[in-house]
DNA sequence: ATTGACATACCAACCGGTATGTATGTTTAT
DNA sequence: ATAAACATACATACCGGTTGGTATGTCAAT
């Protein structure tokens, strides 16, 4: 066994290189649409070839779900998921998370990545589309466990439906996402923000909220 | 004068001919999306030729900047704006315009035009983004409109924000839509609706809603 | 007869995909 | 241990179909 056996970047290094692909490939479908962005872009972005993008994926739509698989699926995994899944506070920390949604003008002009997919693609292909439907889904599974077991502990009145205020929490907050990307508007965000911590606040047992 | 003015079908009809292209531009859109669809998939389906839809307009973007001003504009004025403005029962009109959302899996699967147009194309070129933004402030604006009328009857509690209910409205139903087209889930929208309507009735001055 | 309203034919560029070559590990037989 | 044999991981060059757009011709209406 040679010293090189990892950490060193070798000049081969395909876990790097897939790595490099996936995060130029979200960029620029971030930025330009999936339809809409350049394979070429992407390649010059990620500083590799289009022999090293065909070995890794076998087409541009292959490229588009593995983004969706790997980018898009961390990023509410970190954001949401795991969050709200370790938490014994869950509420607190839904509305935390809610909380810690950037409302800069920039960030409101990108919109969801996971919905701008959706959006675009889920009538175009359905690869696409099954695989947004998965992260949304386990997205309202996850708030909706959540929601369940601050019902538990009696932090949530108890004759609400969960599952059912889980879809309106996503739903509400991919809405204000939509709407805020449309007028590049921060405020929009902001103002959304505060919207769905009150309601959450007002799904409390004794709470005062007048 | 002679008596052909107006009403018949002459083969000379400018008006009839932008129409058609405009119909089968937003059919096509609504399919494949703006970048997704096929300028001669769009003529095939009007029944003219690239000569025509290019003395109507000068690109391809121009033709979609007609169909959210004219088309989707027409939709949004028809199904919300116009009941809106005329009611004497603001909140009871808004109800019932949600209410009649189409919740089947077809409609579902379709999503919102208005959305899947600002989703795709806001980032990509700034004329899509400006008439997707413009409708949607009107969208809203007319909502906040009805529900201070709403507000001036006595039909709404005097305490709450028309402005910021009216986005959370708006946002709210685009949201459940989005939601809706991933899944491809009319249940979804049926969800949204009741969800929708709970909460405009848990505005209500005196009311039952435990 | 001149302008608007189209039809037809065609172009040219973009871009996803491929064919092919090559350098770098990895295994296996001796 | 080592070399052959093979597989993996890329790089380069190029193809060809798709598609937005145009140039030109023709017909109708005033």
């Amino acid at each position: 066994m040679s010293i090189a056996t990892s950490e060193v970047t070798n000049r081969r290094d395909p876990a790097r290189t897939r790595e490099r692909l996936l995060m130029a490939g979200f960029e620029e479908v971030y930025r330009a649409g999936f339809q809409g962005c350049d394979l070429n872009a992407i390649l010059g972005k990620a500083g590799v070839t289009k022999g090293a993008l065909y070995h890794h994926f076998n087409s541009k739509d292959a490229l588009g779900h593995a983004i969706l698989e790997d980018v898009v699926a961390r990023i509410t995994e970190q954001k949401w998921l795991e969050p709200l899944r370790t938490s014994d506070t869950p509420l607190d920390t839904l509305i935390a998370i809610i909380e810690g949604t950037f409302t800069d003008d920039e960030h409101a002009a990108g919109g969801c990545p996971l919905n701008n997919l959706a959006q675009e693609m889920s009538r175009v292909e359905e690869g696409f589309r099954a695989r947004t439907a998965a992260l949304f889904t386990a997205w309202i599974d996850t708030v909706a466990d959540a929601l369940t077991r601050a019902q538990a502990q009696g932090a949530l009145r108890p004759n609400i439906d969960a599952r059912a205020q889980a879809q309106f929490i996503v739903a509400a907050y991919e809405g204000y996402m939509s709407i805020a990307k449309s007028l590049k508007s921060g405020a929009v965000l902001e103002a959304g923000v505060k919207q769905m911590v009150a309601h959450l606040n007002s799904l409390r047992p004794e709470d005062s909220h007048g």
